[in-house]
DNA sequence: GTCTATAATCAGATAGAC
DNA sequence: GTCTATCTGATTATAGAC
């Protein structure tokens, strides 16, 4: 998959349990002190190992960060689906993106993909994706409340993605004002919406 | 204003030409290539400086990036207030939400508030001043159409931030999924509210 | 106010031994 | 698969001359 253009290097294979350990001690660095933590000599650093085998495994940090991003991806949105799978009401779905878990790391990527392209390639294939899967949720959650010809579900996509990664980017910098009363008029709007669920 | 712990330095007066160029050069790098982009060597290069100068006028890079951010912050403050002293409807709020000029750099700086406390404060701060002149206009702007008792004003302020924010943020990356549905919707919304206006 | 010179780090990346 | 050794270049920052 990757490109083989320059056969001299030797680069180890993704079965290997270094390469595994120095991808978490990246992902760890990454959420702990942003991308800009994320050099080849601290991330081997933490995994315990030497900073040259950083560049045995991915031959440029581009690399890594590449690798990072589809590693996170694949199970947010293995996740993502096996949670509407058992659980597709609205609620859930709003619940889902509310999670805080995901939106502090995904900032730092679309930070770095500002100015690393191959990154922005990664994260835009995948953005695209994730709002596939979510939007067949949503609209199947609103048509079963009958709620569909209200708004075009992927309006309402829109504006709730919006509005929890805002609200997760102020909450990283302690900016909460109006949060509250937010997330208490969406609870009200959902339940009446979907009056039988909690 | 700013600290004055360590007395051997020498550093520069604000109004310098100088400085204000140097203040533009890395403006200009942060727009074009990210923060990443705006180190002292390419910041001096780009205004036909020396790269030492930056460190007299600027202790560190990090009070440099605070001097940027506070320079561009108080502009975007005065545009807004000037533009809905203007014309305050919810219309124009929308369209000045919308207008991208702020928004590459916004997330550039969010970015680096990310690792850098000086930064994280001062974009704390301003976040929330502006925040209140933005609930002060929706507010009048709701009431005057009679849509106050709708939405709370506040929610619908981080809606449309929210919103306009994610989809710039999105623009920027090439994932545009859902994004002309929206601002159709939005449109319509404003005229079914604004009846009078284009 | 601007320069030269330089200290002290830290970065990514590679070659080749074992 | 992992190591030592090393190259090369960039970075922030300071001191002191002019």
């Amino acid at each position: 998959m990757s490109s083989s253009s320059a056969p001299t290097r030797r680069i180890g294979g993704p079965d290997s349990q270094s390469r595994a350990m120095l991808l978490d001690a990246a992902e760890q660095l990454m959420v702990e002190e942003g991308y800009a933590a994320v050099t080849s000599r601290r991330v081997a650093g933490k995994a315990g190992l030497k900073p040259q085998l950083v560049h045995y495994y991915f031959r440029t940090m581009d690399d890594l960060f590449v690798e990072l991003f589809r590693r996170r991806a694949d199970v947010n949105l293995e996740r993502f689906e096996r949670a509407v799978e058992a659980d597709g009401s609205l609620r859930n779905l709003w619940r889902l993106n509310a999670d805080p878990r995901g939106s502090a790391v995904t900032i730092e990527f679309v930070a770095l993909a500002n100015h690393r392209k191959a990154i922005r390639a990664e994260i835009a294939r995948y953005a695209e994706r994730f709002r596939a899967a979510q939007l067949a949720a949503i609209t199947a959650a609103l048509e079963a409340n009958g709620a569909a010809d209200q708004m075009p579900p992927v309006v309402a996509l829109l504006l709730m993605t919006g509005l929890t990664q805002m609200m997760a980017l102020e909450r990283a910098l302690g900016v909460t004002t109006g949060h509250d009363a937010t997330m208490t008029y969406i609870d009200d709007a959902l339940t009446r919406l979907e009056p039988g669920r909690s």
